[in-house]
RNA sequence: GCGGAUGUGGUGAAAUGGUAGACACGCCACUUUGAGGGGGUGGUGGGCGUUAGCCUGUGCGAGUUCGAGUCUCGCCAUCCGCACCA
């Protein structure tokens, strides 16, 4: 009997599907685990083979899992909301929604074929009002919070309208936005809009102007982490910089939290340095300096983490967007002042990355006093001073920045030194080391040493204080767009006001055309009565991140009308136990999700302060291109040896008609019309294309389909061929060469069941050496799959085969445990032989445990082997070799033996220099 | 510039500090079949040798160790992330 995957596969499927044998239901008597996917946005092009490189791994470990005892949740769903189905819905009017539905459809066919054991019953997709009620009502509850620095943790809008009315904005340690200063008399005397206007800069989800990513050619501000280079990641359109009134999300509140919880996570290092950096905390201190332009006096903020060089500032620089700008620029110099602001504000954001090492910068006009000498320094415009980071203004210190000295150099201001011996005439000395000099009570200390000393100084005459900046900015929440959640929010008399709960969800109203309107609305603005009890409704919508925020929760109890997840849910769930995704999310949706999450911890909803307890960045798969060379000016085709010999131009070739790098020829004259003809100079009777790695992408013609893997080798073939081509970490090109390796395996292992007539399993009692290659397979399998090195457990799985083919082993006690342990990677042809075994049932309801009692960690045991009575090294003996079979047999000569004990063959080799090395074969 | 990761055959890759290259692709030889992207056996880092075997070999250079692909330090190269963050 052949292996008929097709068939194979076709019927577990939809044994599977009418058995729903991957359901799941809380179940306080197992021990659950959660496995999850970082959910796919369902894009037109459907998938090629690298999308379902984790999907594959997260499916082994849940299914491996399972046979081990757990209650497994391993969900899946969608990402429905996003760009591209409304960027084709601009140009095809096609509703987003419907093309999201046919995409999703796409995908879910494709998923199926590769045999996952998904829970499809608790599918979430991010477009579907039931889903984004939540997502509403979480964004209701941080407009109605606030965070508390003091306490740590999130606190009720109400609880603060407390405060402020009995004891003045003092009474609070709240993150906000800008500080504020009002005493109880003053808050109570103030009208409502008044109010809300203070509590708008308090919330955690709060309305605010902030310097946007504007992308004029998608219409809509973009979060950070949405623009790389200047460019939007989304469709590739150039980035500015704009001030834009957008809803945020508090998420700098959170930084601390954010960066202290990394240490609890099994995330890679370098994922959570990616964190760390984007996090950016730093320690320093913020002072004031008083500024005069004229006689009027301002007093500047700026944040240092250089306390100790306060001697040496020369002048001061602020950001173009600062505040202090307007008011420290003095009438001399305001023509040059509009002039740099100007030419400073026409640069995109592309623009400025690429000047950044140009030095520009004019003279405000006004000086400010170091508070510290009394000495009089000009305060400078620049741009190389952020308005988004510490408070938009430093102090320089040319002599130890090398962006201060950079500055100083090229408008001719002073350097002093501050340490003993450094040389500045050629470049800065920023580094934290050396012995203060030119610095009055610091003269002396060691840097380490200034840097606490200045700052108590600092601290004790009032002029500063100890603060720790974070480079974390809050999220920008808003999104000029159609298709996203909808804000539960409207403007009564101008004031936002949130919609009552009960509302919810508040569904997308209709358009009749998904652009702007023609006074430059949103497109929601074109909805007919976008309006609540005759209010305005919030036209913008939620950004992609919103919806991908919580899913994670919601698929604990995705059914649930009454809350996100019960309590009962969660606290059986938990968190997710192992999280598979790609890395690309480090500094958005994971850092997103995070505070989501500690954010609902915060208000009681969860119970874990953390979501994903494991992490695992599943490497990206490029494409592997293949090219043919056409010689100039004809239809003739050189083979890739030949090729130097002709003047000819690289083409690219649709990998999908080139098998290991060889041409099907015929194919290619049917690919397209213009190489109906074409002739083909051959290298020993084939033509052999040339190849390189690109990303994969239709343009390349190197977009490998699962579905045509599936077809031709099957999808446990697939599955064990992803895994096989590496570690899950590592990027690599894909190359359907080497598959056939893995499809021969999965027919060995079949031959080993089966011959030309049927079964031919037996009863047989296993051999010793059967049941050492089974152990061996048990043992480094386990040890493997825990370790999610996937690659190196097929191949155990192959040696095992290999083995036990050669000695024709078809016996049923070695073959049961062996697809046991096979069917997480293979599930369909482990449940076929399976049954063939005579089982009823999945294969998934098989305890592994109980199959692998008699392997245990005791057939082997660990001696010590000491020369000189020192240990050298440990040896993992089995447990039939004593360890006297070992003690003292240190051979003098160096050489090469084979050495009986216990009856197994145990090679020794001595090197020279005496040194036993006993390696068990 | 800062941070991280990686460097092993023709290829994908294995190696708790202990026989480097398992396993697989490809290639070569033999074999089987009417045929098949078939089945089987053997070989395959490089150099020398008819064989036995010898020499050499994990980016480069040091170090620790009886012993280093693995640990430490310094280079070089590639990839990724951040980037005027005061």
């Amino acid at each position: 009997m052949e292996y008929d995957f097709r068939k194979i596969e076709r019927k577990w499927q939809s044994y599977w599907a009418e058995h729903k044998t991957f359901e799941v239901k809380e179940d306080a008597s197992k021990p659950k685990y959660y496995v999850l996917d970082m959910f796919p946005y369902p894009s037109g092009a459907g998938l090629h083979v690298g999308h379902p490189l984790g999907y594959i791994a997260s499916d082994i470990y849940s299914r491996y899992k399972r046979l081990c005892g757990y209650n497994v949740l391993h969900p899946m769903g969608f990402d429905a909301f996003g760009l591209p189905a409304e960027q084709y819905a601009i140009q095809t009017g096609q509703h987003p929604a419907v093309t999201t539905a046919k995409n999703i459809a796409r995908y879910r066919e494709q998923l199926d074929r590769i045999g996952f054991s998904y829970d499809w019953s608790r599918e979430v997709r991010t477009c579907d009002p039931a889903y984004y009620k939540w997502t509403q009502w979480a964004f209701l509850k941080m407009f109605d919070h606030y965070y508390d620095n003091g306490l740590g943790k999130a606190q009720p809008v109400s609880r603060l309208v407390e405060i402020f009315s009995e004891k003045g904005s003092d009474g609070v340690n709240a993150a906000c936005g800008e500080e504020m200063h009002f005493t109880a008399e003053q808050w109570n005397a103030m009208s409502e809009k008044e109010k809300s206007g203070v509590l708008m800069n308090y919330r955690i989800a709060y309305q605010g102007v902030t310097s946007v990513n504007w992308c004029p050619g998608l219409g809509t501000v973009l979060a950070n982490d949405e623009v790389k280079e200047g460019y939007s990641v989304r469709g590739g359109f150039p980035v500015e910089q704009k001030k834009m009134t957008q809803w945020q999300l508090r998420v700098s509140a959170y930084a601390g939290r954010l960066l202290d919880d990394l240490e609890t996570l099994e995330w890679s290092d370098s994922l959570k340095d990616m964190q760390k950096n984007w996090i950016g905390r730093s320690q320093g201190a913020e002072m004031t300096f008083k500024a005069f332009n004229g006689d009027k006096e301002y007093d500047i903020k700026i944040f240092t983490t250089r306390a100790d060089t306060v001697f040496g500032v020369t002048f001061m620089v602020l950001a173009p967007e600062s505040e202090w700008v307007e008011k420290l620029t003095s009438p001399e110099q305001k023509e040059a002042v509009e002039a740099y602001l100007a030419e400073a504000k026409k640069k995109t954001e592309r623009e400025r990355i690429a000047e950044t090492h140009k030095v520009t910068g004019v003279f405000s006009g006004s000086v400010a006093i170091n508070p510290l000498t009394g000495e009089k320094v000009p305060v400078w415009i620049s741009e190389y001073v952020l308005a988004g980071y510490g408070t938009g203004a430093i102090m320089a210190v040319p002599a130890h920045d090398s962006r201060d000295y950079a500055f100083a150099k090229t408008f001719g201001l002073p350097i002093i030194p501050l340490i003993e011996g450094c040389d500045v005439s050629e470049s800065s000395f920023d580094a934290k080391e050396g012995i203060m000099c030119n610095s009055g009570f610091l003269n002396g200390m060691t840097v380490k040493e200034a840097i606490p000393a200045a700052i108590d100084y600092v601290e004790a005459h009032g002029i500063g204080r100890r603060k720790i900046n974070y480079r974390l900015r809050d999220a920008i929440f808003s999104r000029q767009r159609y298709w996203g959640e909808p804000f539960p929010i409207y403007f009564k008399d101008g004031v936002a006001t949130p919609m009552p709960e009960d509302r919810l969800p508040l569904e997308l109203p209709e358009v009749d055309k998904f652009l702007p309107t023609e006074s430059g609305e949103p497109p929601l603005g074109r909805a007919a009565d976008w309006t609540y009890e005759g209010w305005p409704i919030e036209k913008s919508t939620m950004p992609g991140f919103a919806g991908s925020s919580a899913y994670y929760l919601r698929y604990m109890d995705p059914h649930n009308g009454s809350a996100l997840v019960s309590k009962a849910a969660d606290e059986y769930w938990r968190n997710v136990d192992l999280y598979i995704g790609g890395t690309e999310h480090a500094t958005g949706h994971l850092i997103y999700s995070r505070f989501w999450n500690k954010f609902l911890y915060d208000l009681g909803y969860v119970c874990e302060k953390e979501p994903f307890k494991k992490l695992i960045n599943q490497g990206m798969i490029q494409g592997r291109s293949n090219f043919v060379y056409r010689i100039v000016n004809t239809n003739t085709f050189v083979s890739y040896g030949l090729k130097d010999r002709y003047e000819t131009t690289e083409i690219h070739v649709d990998v999908n008609i080139v098998h290991n790098d060889r041409l099907d020829t015929d194919a290619f004259r049917k690919w397209m019309p213009d190489y109906a003809d074409a002739e083909f100079i051959l290298e020993d009777g084939e033509y052999i294309c040339g190849y390189g790695v690109e990303k994969m992408s239709k343009s390349m013609y190197n977009v490998v389909n699962p579905d045509m893997i599936c077809d031709t080798y099957g999808a446990d073939t697939l599955r064990l061929y992803e895994m096989f081509l590496g570690p899950i970490e590592q990027s690599k090109p894909w190359d359907t060469k080497g598959i056939d390796g893995v499809h021969r395996f999965l027919k060995r292992l079949w031959r080993l069941f089966y011959d030309r007539d049927g079964l031919v399993v037996t009863d047989e009692k296993a051999t010793p050496e059967e049941l050492k290659t089974l152990h061996k397979l048990i043992g480094k399998a386990r040890e493997d799959i825990e370790s999610f090195s996937f690659n190196t457990t097929v191949s155990a799985f192959m040696i095992a085969v290999n083995e036990l083919y050669e000695h024709k082993c078809n016996k049923r006690e070695i073959l049961e445990p062996l697809i046991i342990l096979l069917s997480p990677f293979a599930p369909h042809i482990s449940e076929e032989l399976w049954e063939a075994l005579g089982h009823e049932g999945s294969i998934s309801f098989a305890s592994f445990p109980e199959y692998v009692a008699e392997y245990t960690e005791e057939s082997v045991c660990t001696y010590a082997v000491s020369f000189n009575g020192k240990t050298r090294f440990t040896l993992d003996l089995p447990k039939s070799m004593s360890k006297e079979d070992v003690e003292g047999k240190v051979l003098a000569e160096p050489l090469s033996a084979k050495y009986i004990a216990g009856g197994r063959v145990v090679k020794v080799i001595v090197v020279p220099g005496k040194i036993v090395n006993i390696v068990v074969k």
